[in-house]
RNA sequence: GCGGGCGUCGCCAAGUGGUUAAGGCAGCGGCUUGUGGCGCCGCUAUUCGGGGGUUCGAAUCCCCUCGCUCGCCCCA
């Protein structure tokens, strides 16, 4: 209350969240090297010109959603809100945009400020995978069919996949100029919120949420029937993979996505039982984006889960904490140098240890041991210590009778041999 | 930036103007320094997000403010 709060939009997480946590993060970053994807890390902070030239100066997230400061040396710095301007950034810089053949995957968080709410964050993390240098349809399919199959391989059900193609940059131009004369006829009867997007980002109207704007752009010229030959053939055959994959989607056509650097291909995967904040997966293709930030013409398609609402979806099996293999309860000076020794000795074994090091009574010991619902317990007090051995039992959850034995403390074999069957084959 | 809902202990909560603010969970201590989940006993909010006002009297009513939350816009 009079003490220090957390930000507005940022949450602390604690360990028992974060079994979840590590969980799907340990699923996707198997699924992802067993495409053979690599990860890239990039810096979480940039310069705020490459987000404003990578996603552009109309869209909302540069416009109003970006943690933007001066730092010591009057350089204006931006909190990345996307992870692409980055990766692209670092490929030219490198000088690697133009090698082919680069799938890669970050995982991390990203800034965005706006009003928090049910699956949004201020600071939230992304899971982001770009193909770099891929220009066949077959990239755009492998793409969306990883994160189909991503999503599908968390268990998550009720999934929608929608598309679309925006087509390349010429078509974009055709479109946008009968576009930009329709709105000139029809502005008056637009909502303010697009009426102000016709200067700024016409192409965002299409998507707007406003009803009766929505009614009045059924009869707006169609950026589909803009589609050079190739693009819309290119359109065709990314359905036809899809079909064949058996990977089921809904075209919408209003479906441009927020941030300026798409072409051709748009996709979103949505679920109904996220709220309002629907789409949990995002992806598109941007063949303009290396080459307008200043590297070499290079095609690229790319998606971005965002992690938050992934765990929400993600089914229950995976919040299950380990359970804790052998509790060491021990008490006086002798048995407790004993029983960190055999910590340590037991910790070469894929076993979860806890030594008691409160030194309460053993009753409380006990206690805990329970609570934790180990599935063993070392019992080591002046006695044993004086005998150089140690008690190891096992807990029955029905509490009967127990399997006790002691072991002395250089038979390495007998406790060995206990581990594996008691604790091992179960 | 704009709407709706809500703020009582670490968590869940009762209390809706009358003087000591229920209860449950968790935590800590004890019964019980050396041996099993149970049980029983005790402890844990001078104060109800904060500030001001009304009143003899406020957690309860009014105003302001802060925060959370859900939605709008937009996105992951």
């Amino acid at each position: 209350m009079n003490n220090f709060k957390n930000l507005r939009g940022t949450v602390d997480l604690f360990p028992n969240q974060l079994i979840k946590w590590q969980n799907v993060e340990k699923i996707l970053i198997d699924q992802l090297s067993r495409a053979s994807i690599k990860e890239i890390r990039t810096p979480i902070l940039e310069m705020t010109e490459l987000f404003i030239r990578g996603i552009g100066e109309g869209t909302d997230v540069v416009s109003k959603e970006m943690y933007t400061f001066l730092d010591r040396g009057e350089r204006s710095c931006t909190l990345r809100p996307e992870g692409t301007a980055s990766v692209a950034r670092a490929l030219i810089q490198n000088g690697i945009s133009s090698k082919p053949l680069q799938k890669l995957w970050y995982m991390g968080p990203m800034f965005r400020y706006e009003r928090p709410q049910a699956g949004r964050q201020r600071q939230f993390h992304q899971l982001g995978v770009e193909f770099v240098g891929y220009e066949a349809v077959r990239s755009d399919i492998e793409i969306i069919a990883l994160a189909w199959d991503i999503l599908g391989k968390l268990g998550i059900k009720e999934l929608n996949l929608e598309i679309n193609t925006l087509g390349d940059l010429n078509d974009r131009l055709n479109f946008q100029k009968s576009f930009l004369e329709w709105l000139e006829i029809n502005k008056d009867s637009l909502d303010v919120d697009s009426q102000k997007r016709i200067n700024k980002n016409p192409l965002r109207i299409l998507d707007s949420k406003n009803v009766h704007t929505k009614k009045i752009l059924e009869n707006a010229p169609r950026l589909f029937d803009f589609l050079s030959e190739k693009s819309l053939e290119r359109y065709l055959v990314l359905k036809k993979q899809l079909k064949f994959l058996k990977i089921p989607y809904i075209e919408n056509f209003n479906l441009v996505r927020g941030l300026d650097y798409y072409t051709h291909t748009a996709f979103e995967i949505t679920s109904g039982s996220l709220g309002s904040q629907a789409t949990v997966c995002g992806g598109g293709r941007y063949d303009n984006l290396i080459k307008q930030m200043g590297g070499k013409e290079t095609p690229a398609i790319g998606f971005a889960i965002g992690l938050e609402r992934l765990i929400l979806l993600a089914g229950k099996e995976l919040e299950a904490e380990r359970q804790t293999d052998i509790y060491i309860v021990n008490k006086g000076l002798n048995a407790e140098l004993l029983a960190m020794n055999l910590s340590r000795k037991l910790r070469k074994y894929d076993l979860l240890v806890e030594l008691d090091v409160t030194g309460a009574s053993f009753s409380k010991q006990f206690k805990k041991a329970n609570k934790l619902k180990s599935k063993s317990i070392i019992v080591v007090g002046d006695e044993e210590a004086s005998n150089n051995e140690f008690v190891i039992r096992l807990f029955n959850k029905d509490n009967s009778e127990t399997k006790e034995e002691t072991i002395s403390v250089e038979n390495d074999i007998k406790l060995e041999k206990w581990i594996k069957n008691n604790l091992f084959l179960k």
